[in-house]
This record gives structure tokens, C-alpha cells and sequence, in this order.
DNA sequence: CTGTTAGCGCATTCAG
DNA sequence: CTGAATGCGCTAACAG
């Protein structure tokens, strides 16, 4: 067992110095070995299986390999591809990805991007809705801005953070269209399963459907309005208290797709067909969807392009090798300026909304 | 912008030495630090917002606070089970988890260890099959050597590797009792979806499979074996193959459940209904299978304990808090005496495998 | 109980 | 182009 193999092991073993062997080993910048010794260290470095130690790395040289990625829960397809598409690109640029989950709950959040900052990453990620809560926002804030005096960078994804690079989901917008298309497919009573009112993104796609509706001369009931977790099991909580409720509806939106999940599930136990007796509607457009049947009418978010869009947004475009375009430095994802971007959705008719026949259909 | 405040700036700030600074914010073992001094220090880090510099810490104490775990795609439902599993998990013990996917190449995965090497991680993850391949899994197997003698445990969670701790599935004994359970409700025709034969994971489930069937006097035919990717796309790409065979089945086994739920697809599109027409059962039951239609029948596994106990076995029992049972030092991991458990899967029933009719139902 | 002093492993000045 | 020396921020012996 040679134990740890340091850096000075190999320059020893290569009979270089120090400097030699780290610049032997990195190409320093500007500073080329020479040849021979050159594959001397690099020969010695194979041979005792020397392994940089990234942990001295981080520190000589000020700043990690590694990102951040601050989720709710991994296991959520939401999540689980935005974090995909996050990885890879990480992985593109030789960098580490550490996935945290928060478990819906803002304070776990902060610790976690606290974390996040002690291992001085090189960009924290937040993905996911957040809360109305200026109190707790404030606090994440300023560890995002010790985040940032640290060196790293930060953007948010899934919504809007005033002050951090943010990679927001039109989510109003979407759901206003998703809106417009039921109504033209005719359907005229909804019922829309929401997430709690101090979630950002389920009030916006609340909004944005209520006012689709009103745009097409309807207003939508508050009492057709339910509130729960915006998981697959909340999504099976709000349809059956909507069924108890025994509304009149013809077409529910919930405003997440593994909630329409749940919707489903609940429908179909309580002997619903959708979308004969019930049309259905989610938003995201998770790949699971394709698989249920019928499949779901929702809003399309190209998730894993999100993540990776998320790192760039971050990091600034990835380097790829080649000279950069000369434009600005690659210091994206700064303190000063940051930047707002949001990603539209497109709706995506299936078998779940299908025109409405006028008098009513089968139910 | 105070720039990186360290622990320095912390003591001279509470007017006490660096070493008085660090022990009043760790609590060193043994030596508290006086009342007095300590709530200084505690009260200057907090007004300068001190972070203690994570990677710092690990060089100065020789061990990190991460852990990595490898999969294939985090996008998987598999892999995203066992990786919310390990977060949590993780979590409970102040550890971060670095998560970096593979997809499904040796060589990659190779190359991930070694990244975790770098890091120092305390302990590595590897979950999800593992390649027939003697070479590559011989310097797989190095890499993780390398882990641990730096210091890291290691274990892979879904297979065996011999040197390593190791939290099989029940792959063989699971299949067996599933083809005998479909046996006995009447199924008499099968085909089965296989990954390549060089996963370990398929072989052994395919193996388990016809062991099951050859339990009840019954051979599998070759041709009725279809190998693709283990992905959902390949399960599609599978029954399509199959279809086009037109080999005379009443029952398939995707040997996982991804692959079944492409299989389904591929089923409905070509017009065959689950069950009526095809049988359709699955392995390892992972959470999205409740929600199609039909349910589909599986091996269940508890996929995010599997991440929990990958961890445990790994880093030994978690901590908590309370002093430990006085049984054998929580070194559990070591390289000496991999542990090698396996978690036997529960056939779970559903209606994809309905009883069969004797006379062949309405095919 | 507290302060002093070494390193941890590496990148990087600065000389040669 | 190469080597010697410094310091990154922190913990852990050591002394006092």
C-alpha cells in the first residue's frame, strides 16, 4: 500500500523538481516542459498511480471543480432531467456535480447552498419553484451572494430570483395557451389542481390560466381552484377532493405533470375515464408522459436542455477548445448584471384533450 | 465586499488565537473552549459571514465531506431512486453527494471514479449493472483500490464485484420465482426482453427466468430471447423486434422496467392490448409503474433504501448521535473484508398478468 | 483551557 | 525552460 502518492513522490521519482512535475502535469499556461522530461514525470505519475489531490487544487489555485445542484427532491422527473442535462454539461467541462435536496423545504435549501459555498463551487445551481417569502428569500440571497464572493456562480432555474442569473419558465404564458387551446377544443368548465398559492411557479400558472380563460370571455371559479403538494400524491389528493366536491367540470389543468399523474391515478380509481368522463392537462411535459395512457396534454419544457442552459447561464458558455469569440470575458454569472431569461412552452394536444364534441360527449 | 473572510480574520476579530477560533467552531473533541471566548468567536464568524473553507478542512484533516456516487442516468427512474436515497442519507450526515452519470460506458465510469479519487471522496457509489469484462473491470477495480487507499470506502449497490462491498439484488432468485408465478397463472408461451448478455444484471435475470420456467418443466427458446439496450427505447425497439418475429407468446419479461414500459409502447402502437393480447411484467417495480395502464406486474425492489443501505455499507451504520453499540469500529468498507449482501426482490402481481384462461383468452 | 507551530498537497510567484 | 520558496485556509499536535 504506497499510501497517498503526493505530487513530490512523482517529481522525486521522475528526479524533477516540484514545479516541474505540476507543470508537467498541467501544461502550464505559457510554460512548457520540455520533452523528455516531460514524459518522465508523466511516465512516474502512471507508474505509482499518482492521483491529484483536487481538494489542494481547490485551494492553490482559488477556485473548485465542482457545481452545485440544489433540487427538491432527485426523484421527481422534473428534477431528475433538469439534473441530467446538468451533469452532462458538467461533465463536458471537467466538472463535479453535487446534487442536494431540499424536500420542498426553503430552510434545508439554505443550508444546502451554504454547503455549497464551504466547498467554494464553482457555480450553485437552484432548481425548482419557490416560495413567497421574502424573509426566507433574503436569507438565500445573501448565501447566494457568499456564493458569489467566493468566486462562484449562481443562476436560478425554473424561476425568477431578482438578483441571481435566473433561467425562468413562461409559465404564465403557457398556461394561458394551454387555456386558449382547451377552450377552442371546446371544452367550457375547469377545474385546476395548484400547488399551495405561496409556491411562485403555481401562481403564475394559475394566473396565466385563468386569464387564458379570460381572454376567451370565462372566469374560472375560486372554488374550482385546489390546493395541495405539487407531487404525484398531492395531484391524487386534489382530484379526489375535487370529484368529493362533485363540481361540474369537463377539463382540469393541474399545474404539474406528475400532479396530472396523480389526477389520473384518482380518476381512475374513483371509475373516471379520461378523457371521456374527465379531459386532463399538466405542464413540463416530463418524458414519462408519452407513457401514460392516454397520453397527456401539456406544456412542453425541453427539461435537460434546461440544465445544461443552467450551467452555461452560470459559467458562461463552455469553453470549447476552440479560442473564445473574442466577446466579452467568460465571467457570466457575475454579481452586477444578472441576467433573465425565460424559456417558453409549447402546448402539446394528446389523447388527454380531445376536441369536445359539442354536446357534451359521452360522459 | 469583505472577499473571503477566513478563520484568521474570525480570531483576530474575537482578539483569540487561530487554533482557540477553531476549536469554539468544531468543538474539538476533548477541548471545549471557555463560555466566554467561544460565544466571541461564534458572534464575530457570524457578523463576518464566515464559511469555512470546505477544502481547506478536508486537506487539513485528511478526509472529505463528500461522497460520489455513479450511475448510469440520473434521468433513470432506477437511478433516481437509489440516488434520492443516498442524498438523504447523505444528508443525515452532513455529507454532500456528487452524482456523475455514465451512460452506460465502461470507460466513463472509469474515469468518474477517478475524478471521485481526486476529490478524496470518503466514500464512492457505483450503482447499476456492471459489464462481463475482465480487463475493464480490472481497472475499475484498481481505481476503487485507489479510493480506498486514500482513505475512501467503497460499494456498488445492484451487482457483485468481488474485492468490493457489494448490495446485490436478488436478480436470479427473483426472476425464478416471477417465471414460476406467471407459470402458475396459467402462462405457457414466453419471450423475454434482455439486455446484452454482457450485463451482468440481464444475465442473471434472464438466467433466473429460465431456471424459473425450467422449475416447471418448461425450456425457453433461444430465439424467443431479444437483447437491446436496457433502456426504455430499447424495451420498444425489443417488442417491435418481437412482433415482427410473429412468434406465437403470451407472456413477456422485460428484465427491467424501464425496457417494459418501452415494451408497452411499442405493444400499443401496434395495436396489441396489455393483457389481452400480450402479458407484460417488469423487474425492480420502480415507483412510475403504479401510474400505467395496466399496473404492471414486477420484482419489487425498494430502490431508495437501496441507496440508504449503500451508504451504510459503505461508511458503516450512520451516527446518530447516541454513542455506538461498543460493537466493531465503524470502519465497515475497509479493504480487507468486502461484505458482499443481497436484497431478494417480492414478485408483486398486477394486471398485466392477469390469471390466464385455459382456453387462451381472447387473443 | 489557550496560544504557537507545523504541515496537508499543490500552484505559482520569483530567481537562475 | 527549470528549480527553490511561499502561501492557500485549516486542523492537530505540541507547549504553556
Amino acid at each position: 500500500m504506497p499510501g497517498p502518492v503526493t505530487l513530490a513522490d512523482v517529481a522525486r521519482a521522475a528526479g524533477v523538481s516540484l514545479a516541474t512535475a505540476s507543470r508537467a502535469l498541467n501544461g502550464a499556461p505559457g510554460r512548457r516542459v520540455g520533452g523528455e522530461l516531460r514524459s518522465r514525470v508523466l511516465l512516474a505519475a502512471a507508474r505509482l498511480h499518482y492521483s491529484p489531490n483536487a481538494n489542494a487544487q481547490a485551494m492553490a489555485r482559488g477556485t473548485s471543480a465542482t457545481v452545485g445542484l440544489v433540487v427538491h427532491d432527485i426523484a421527481d422527473p422534473f428534477a431528475a432531467s433538469v439534473a441530467s442535462g446538468v451533469i452532462e454539461a458538467a461533465a463536458e467541462r471537467d466538472l463535479l456535480v453535487s446534487v442536494s435536496a431540499t424536500q420542498w423545504d426553503p430552510e434545508t435549501e439554505i443550508r444546502h447552498v451554504e454547503a455549497l459555498r464551504r466547498q467554494r463551487a464553482r457555480a450553485v445551481i437552484l432548481a425548482g419553484s419557490r416560495w413567497a417569502d421574502d424573509e426566507v428569500e433574503e436569507r438565500l440571497v445573501a448565501q447566494l451572494a457568499g456564493v458569489v464572493a467566493a468566486g462562484g456562480h449562481v443562476a436560478v432555474v425554473g424561476q425568477r430570483l431578482a438578483s441571481v442569473n435566473s433561467l425562468a419558465l413562461g409559465n404564465a404564458a403557457g398556461a394561458r395557451r394551454l387555456a386558449r387551446v382547451l377552450w377552442t377544443l371546446g371544452y367550457r368548465r375547469f377545474a385546476v389542481l395548484s400547488g399551495s398559492e405561496r409556491q411562485v411557479t403555481s401562481e403564475e400558472r394559475l394566473t396565466g390560466f385563468r386569464d387564458g380563460l379570460a381572454d376567451c370571455g370565462h372566469r374560472l371559479p375560486d372554488e374550482n381552484v385546489i390546493a395541495t403538494q405539487p407531487t404525484r400524491d398531492g395531484g391524487y389528493v386534489a382530484m379526489t377532493e375535487l370529484l368529493d366536491r362533485e363540481i361540474d367540470v369537463e377539463a382540469v389543468f393541474a399545474i404539474s405533470d406528475v400532479m396530472a399523474v396523480g389526477a389520473m391515478a384518482a380518476l381512475r380509481e374513483q371509475g373516471y375515464r379520461v378523457p371521456q368522463d374527465m379531459a386532463l392537462a399538466g405542464f413540463e411535459d416530463i418524458p414519462a408522459l408519452r407513457d401514460l395512457q392516454p397520453p397527456l396534454t401539456s406544456v412542453r419544457i425541453r427539461l435537460d436542455q434546461l440544465g445544461r442552459r443552467a450551467l452555461d447561464l452560470a459559467l458562461g458558455a463552455p469553453s470549447t477548445g476552440a479560442p473564445a469569440p473574442t466577446s466579452s470575458p467568460p465571467s457570466a454569472g457575475s454579481a452586477a448584471d444578472p441576467v433573465h431569461l425565460v424559456v417558453q412552452g409549447e402546448v402539446v394536444v394528446r389523447a388527454s384533450t380531445p376536441v369536445r364534441t359539442v354536446a357534451g360527449g359521452a360522459g
